[in-house]
RNA sequence: GCCGACGUAGCUCAGUUGGCAGAGCAGCUGUUUCGUAAACAGCAGGUCCGGGGUUCGAAUCCCCGCGUCGGCUCCA
C-alpha cells in the first residue's frame, strides 16, 4: 500500500494472473517462504485435500515432461523453475531463440511421446557439492542450490534423459501425466525481478482425463465470450481510442446508462446511510501532495505537473487530501462526528503501458470514494456500517464474497496501541457482522490495517471489492483534529473506503459477471417493440410511448427486416424483453412478450407488462418475470 | 517499462514471390409486409495504425513511433 489513501484495487482479472499475483505477493510477505527456494520448483498451490494434492503433483510432473521435451529441441536450454499452478503448470526457460506457436505444438507432440513411454521418475538425494557439479551448466539451478538452507536435503528427479533439481514429489512415471495442453508462451523475469534476465515461460494446463481437459478449455472459452472488451464492443458500451490515448475509457450511451444507473443507486444509498456528498477539483497544487506524502512515495504513479503561473499543479491520483481539507475547513467538535464525505471522484494515475487492460486497468477512473472522520470509539460502528453497505451491494449485484483482514506490516507508522486497537476493531466489526474472514498477515498498509472484501463472480472468479482502511498517517500530516468533551484537541480517526472500487473496473467486472445480460434495472435498453408489419408500427409506437411514460427504456424496431431478424437482433443485444406487436396484439391492447432466455410469455395487456417490469426494476431483481 | 505476437472497411478476417485493395456480417437504398434467432436485390464503404527508408513499383521488405493482445514487473 501506498501512503495517503485507499487502494484502487487493480488486480489482474483472470484467475491465473490473479493467482500468480497472489503467489508473488505471498513470497514477498513471507521471507521464510521466499528463502525456501526449493519450493519454488515444486508445487505452488495450497492443496485443500488429497485429491488436489495428487492433481498438483501430476501437474508438476507435467512441467518436468515439458522440460524434457524442450531439452529434446534445445539441448543447450537453461532451465529455471517449473511449478504446478492453478489449473496447470509452467516452466521457465532460457533459450537461444524465441519460441513460436509452431514450437509449442512440437513441444506438445514430444510431450505426448514421453508420456506414452512411461518413463519412471527416479529420485536421488545428493550432496550440495554433487548437485553443484551436476548442474554446473545450469546457472539458474546453481543459484537455487547455493541459496538452499544448510540443512536442506537436496534431491534430483530424473525421467528419461531429463534430470532436474527438485524436491518432489512426482507421479510414478510419465504415463501417469494426464491430458495436457500447452496454452501460451510469455516473457517472465528470472525470479520475478525486472532487473534480471527475461526468460520464456510456457504455460500449460493438465487434467486427469480428456473430459476434464475439454471442460476446462470450455470454461476458458466461456470466459472469452464474457470478456468485457468483447462485449463492450458488441453491446456498444464503451471504447478506447488510439488518438485519445491508451487507458482512457470512452463511455458510449449504453455504457454510460449502466454506469449512471449504478451511480444513482449508490449515491441514493449513501445519502440514506448518512454520507454527505462533496465535489473536489481534478488538480491540486504541488504543496498538497508534498504535505500528503504522495510526492514522496506515490510520485511514480502521478503524471508530470503542469505549470500554472509558475506554480506546479498535479492531476489528482487520489481524492483524500481534498476531503481532508473540507474536514479542516472549520473547527470540529466531537458532537459533529462521524462525518462521512462521499464523492464519485475521478482520479488519474500513471500505469505502465504493458499493464493496461480494457476497463479493468486504466489511467483515468472514477472511484466511489468516501472518507469517514470519527472518534476512536466510533470506529467499530463505522466499520460495521461499511460492511453492511458492502453486503447489501454484493447482494444487489449477485456477488458472493470473502473477507480478509490485513494486519500490520513490518514497515509501518503509528503507535503499537493504535495498531492493536484498530486491528481488533476491524476483526470485531467483521465478526459482529457474522462474516467469516481470513487474516492477511502483514498485508496492511504501512499507515493502517484494512478489511479487503473480494467479490466472487458467476464463474467463481475473484474481483477486488470493497476495502476499508484505517489511516493513522494523513490526520497527522494534515493535523486533522476535533475538540473532545474535555475541551482538548484530539486526533481524528480517518477511514478510507470504497465499495465498488472504480466505476470502470466495477462495470467491466459486472459485464463479465452477467455475461452482458444485465438485470432489468440495469439493462440500457429494457425492451424492444417489434412490429410484425408496417401497419403495426403506429401501434408499436403507441406502446413505446406508454412504456416510456412508465420509465421503461424502450426502442421500436420499425425497420424492414422480418420479425425473426428483429428478434435475433434484440436477442444478440441481450435486451431483456422483445415485445411482438401484430394484429392480434393491437386488437387486444397487448404485446406478446418474449424473454431473452428464449421463453415466450405469450400476449399480455400492456398495463400488465408495465407493472411486471416496474416491479422488477424497483426490487432490482435479477429475474425477468 | 520488459519478452513475444498482432494492427487491412464499423466488426470478423483473406490478400501468393514486392506488381490494379478483397469477402462475409453490419450500414444505406429499393423490393417484400412476413407470428418468435438471419427475406431478396442493389449501392456505398479504405491514411492497408502513423512517420521515415529501400525499390521502377510497398498492405507486403527495413528502421522508428503509437496502439492492441498473452504474460512478467507494477498496482492491491
Amino acid at each position: 500500500m501506498r501512503p495517503g489513501c485507499h487502494p484502487n484495487g487493480q488486480e489482474g482479472r483472470n484467475s491465473l494472473r490473479r493467482y500468480l499475483t497472489t503467489f508473488i505477493m505471498n513470497r514477498k510477505e513471507n521471507p521464510i517462504m521466499a528463502e525456501n527456494i526449493a519450493e519454488l520448483n515444486e508445487i505452488e498451490v495450497q492443496p485443500a485435500n488429497d485429491a488436489e494434492l495428487e492433481l498438483a503433483k501430476m501437474r508438476h510432473s507435467a512441467a518436468h515432461v515439458m522440460a524434457e521435451a524442450v531439452l529434446d529441441m534445445f539441448p543447450n536450454a537453461k532451465f529455471a523453475i517449473g511449478p504446478a499452478i492453478e489449473d496447470g503448470f509452467y516452466y521457465d526457460f532460457d533459450l537461444p531463440r524465441s519460441l513460436t506457436p509452431e514450437d509449442l505444438e512440437q513441444v506438445e507432440a514430444r510431450m505426448r511421446n514421453h508420456i506414452k513411454k512411461a518413463e519412471v521418475f527416479t529420485r536421488n538425494e545428493v550432496s550440495r557439492e554433487e548437485a553443484l557439479e551436476t548442474f554446473k551448466d545450469q546457472p539458474y539451478k546453481v543459484e537455487l542450490i547455493k541459496e538452499l538452507p544448510e540443512d536442506e536435503t537436496i534431491s534430483t528427479y530424473q525421467q528419461g534423459e531429463f534430470l532436474d533439481l527438485c524436491r518432489g514429489p512426482h507421479v510414478d512415471d510419465t504415463s501417469k501425466v494426464g491430458a495436457v495442453k500447452l496454452l501460451s508462451v510469455a516473457g517472465a523475469y528470472w525470479r520475478g525481478d525486472e532487473h534480471r534476465p527475461m526468460l520464456q515461460r510456457i504455460y500449460g494446463t493438465a487434467w486427469n482425463t480428456k473430459q476434464e481437459l475439454a471442460e476446462h478449455l470450455e470454461r476458458r472459452e466461456e470466459a472469452l465470450r464474457r470478456d468485457h472488451r468483447r462485449l463492450g464492443r458488441e453491446l456498444d458500451l464503451f471504447s478506447t481510442n488510439e488518438m485519445i490515448g491508451a487507458g482512457l475509457i470512452l463511455w458510449h450511451p449504453k455504457g454510460a446508462m449502466v454506469r449512471n444507473l449504478i451511480e444513482r443507486f449508490e449515491t441514493d444509498e449513501h445519502l440514506k446511510r448518512g454520507y454527505d456528498l462533496v465535489y473536489t477539483p481534478h488538480i491540486a497544487s504541488e504543496e498538497t501532495y508534498k504535505q500528503s506524502g504522495h510526492l514522496e512515495t506515490y510520485a511514480e504513479n502521478m503524471y508530470s505537473p503542469m505549470d500554472i503561473e509558475g506554480s506546479p499543479y498535479y492531476l489528482k491520483p487520489m481524492n483524500c487530501p481534498a476531503h481532508i481539507m473540507i474536514y479542516n475547513s472549520t473547527i470540529r467538535s466531537y458532537r459533529d462526528l462521524p462525518i462521512r464525505y462521499a464523492e464519485l471522484g475521478t482520479v488519474y494515475r500513471y500505469e505502465r503501458s504493458g499493464t493496461l487492460h480494457g476497463m479493468l486497468r486504466v489511467r483515468g477512473f472514477t472511484q466511489d470514494d468516501a472518507h469517514i472522520f470519527c472518534r476512536p470509539d466510533q470506529m467499530l460502528d463505522e466499520a460495521k456500517a461499511v460492511i453492511d453497505l458492502a453486503d447489501y451491494f454484493a447482494e444487489v449485484f449477485g456477488y458472493r464474497y470473502e473477507a480478509y483482514i490485513a494486519t500490520r506490516p513490518e514497515k509501518s507508522i503509528g503507535s503499537d496501541e493504535n495498531w492493536v486497537r484498530a486491528e481488533a476493531t476491524l476483526k470485531q466489526a467483521v465478526s459482529e457482522m457474522g462474516i467469516g474472514f481470513k487474516i492477511d498477515e502483514g498485508g496492511g498498509a504501512f499507515y493502517g490495517p484494512k478489511i479487503d472484501i473480494k467479490f466472487l463472480d458467476s464463474l467463481g472468479r475473484e474481483w477486488t471489492g470493497p476495502t476499508i482502511q484505517v489511516d493513522f498517517n494523513l490526520p497527522e500530516r494534515f493535523d486533522a483534529n476535533y475538540i473532545g468533551e474535555d475541551g482538548q484537541q484530539h486526533r481524528v480517526v480517518m477511514v478510507h473506503r470504497t465499495v465498488l472500487g472504480s466505476m470502470e473496473r466495477f462495470v467491466g467486472g459486472l459485464v463479465e459477471h452477467y455475461g452482458g445480460a444485465f438485470p432489468v434495472w440495469l439493462a440500457p435498453v429494457q425492451a424492444v417493440v417489434i412490429p410484425i408489419a408496417d401497419r403495426h408500427v403506429e401501434y408499436a409506437d403507441s406502446v413505446a410511448r406508454r412504456l416510456k411514460e412508465a420509465g421503461i427504456r424502450v426502442d421500436v424496431d420499425s425497420g424492414s427486416d422480418r420479425m425473426q431478424n428483429k428478434i435475433r437482433h434484440a436477442q444478440l443485444q441481450k435486451v431483456p424483453y422483445m415485445l411482438v406487436a401484430g394484429d392480434r396484439e393491437a386488437e387486444a391492447d397487448a404485446v406478446a412478450v418474449r424473454l431473452r432466455t428464449n421463453e415466450n410469455l405469450g400476449a399480455q395487456p400492456v398495463s400488465e407488462f408495465v407493472e411486471m417490469v416496474t416491479g422488477l426494476v424497483d426490487s432490482k431483481s435479477r429475474e425477468l418475470q
